[in-house]
DNA sequence: TCAAAAATGGAACGTTATAACGTTGCCGAT
DNA sequence: ATCGGCAACGTTATAACGTTCCATTTTTGA
């Protein structure tokens, strides 16, 4: 087994332990745009709430209705998607392509390569950070000369409580 | 730089060389499925020959068109759906999620990782391999208890060729 | 203060995928 | 021979996901 220095954990923030706070993360994407002089507009925001407050994958029309609600009148599809893409290009939120669906990134302070962990039992998605995998991706990229904008690097599986639930 | 025995290449298989045939490629699927048991019919067939054909990830819309072509009448999304389903399982074809697309395996006769490379410029997909990820992957899943059933590894950006021809 | 840029609203449309149900054709057993 | 079982395929409708286009509002910055 790997040693410690390079052993992957679910989080690798020693400061949260794993046990992020919506509030607290939020707090830290308004911190994040206005350091970069991008606006978190009042949807914006709304959106990445919703995101944190679901804690799981979810699809792009599951917010679209739920950011809707408030309001007097249904947003549309654009409304969401546009501020699905300022969160993504802001690394606030990672979009995983084998469910078509989006999550909150656990560290927007940082660079990192996301690795999710897809549970098909119960629809968890774990993010890893393992720089030696985008070393590897790196590496591969360079020997063919292939210049690198986005990587996605998705398992899907069973999470280790539903083996042992014994979710088929 | 890596050693030569880990060096990823666009086909690893020395007796090809890259240059796979889409007629032995085929010829070779339907030997697989022989030796499986399980049945190559006519649509399965032509649907593989249509990805091979195409030389590029094509959607499942492009292939429903193409398949109705010869046809008396059209054929309907879950016919060309099924048929992607049974090549996915044996193998044969692989989809590619960031692009909602699917292309066929080089090497269907062995269990690989399919690690691809997607030109944004001129959509090509080049498969590649490297033992080296798929072991890091497990080495993450087993930190944290994960059964893996399927991997997606996609990276995104521009081809040597592209990014040579200076195409934005 | 005003013009440019950024962000949002909303209708319509395009694309991808699956649900639900029926039909065909083969094959082995009575 | 014909019946039942089974896998594959056909057909229709609809769900789910995403984009284009154009108008309007808000913010920003000379």
């Amino acid at each position: 087994m790997a040693k410690p220095a390079v052993r992957p954990r679910p989080c690798t923030d020693p400061d949260c332990g794993g046990g992020h706070s919506p509030n607290e993360r939020i707090a830290l994407a308004v911190s994040i745009c206005k350091s970069r002089g991008v606006q978190m507009t009042a949807l914006r925001r709304r959106v990445l709430e919703l995101l944190w407050e679901r804690g799981r994958p979810t699809g792009a029309y599951e917010l679209i209705e739920a950011v809707g609600l408030g309001q007097s009148r249904p947003v549309g599809p654009p409304t969401v998607y546009r501020a699905l893409e300022f969160l993504m290009a802001q690394d606030l939120v990672s979009r995983i392509e084998s469910l078509n669906a989006y999550v909150p990134c656990l560290h927007p302070e940082r660079r990192h390569d996301c690795l999710f962990f897809i549970c098909r039992s119960c629809r968890a998605a774990v993010e890893l950070e393992d720089p030696r995998i985008g070393g590897l991706l790196a590496e591969n990229a360079a020997v063919v000369g292939f210049v690198e904008t986005r990587r996605t690097v998705e398992v899907e599986g069973m999470c280790a409580q539903c083996v042992e639930a014994g979710s088929a």
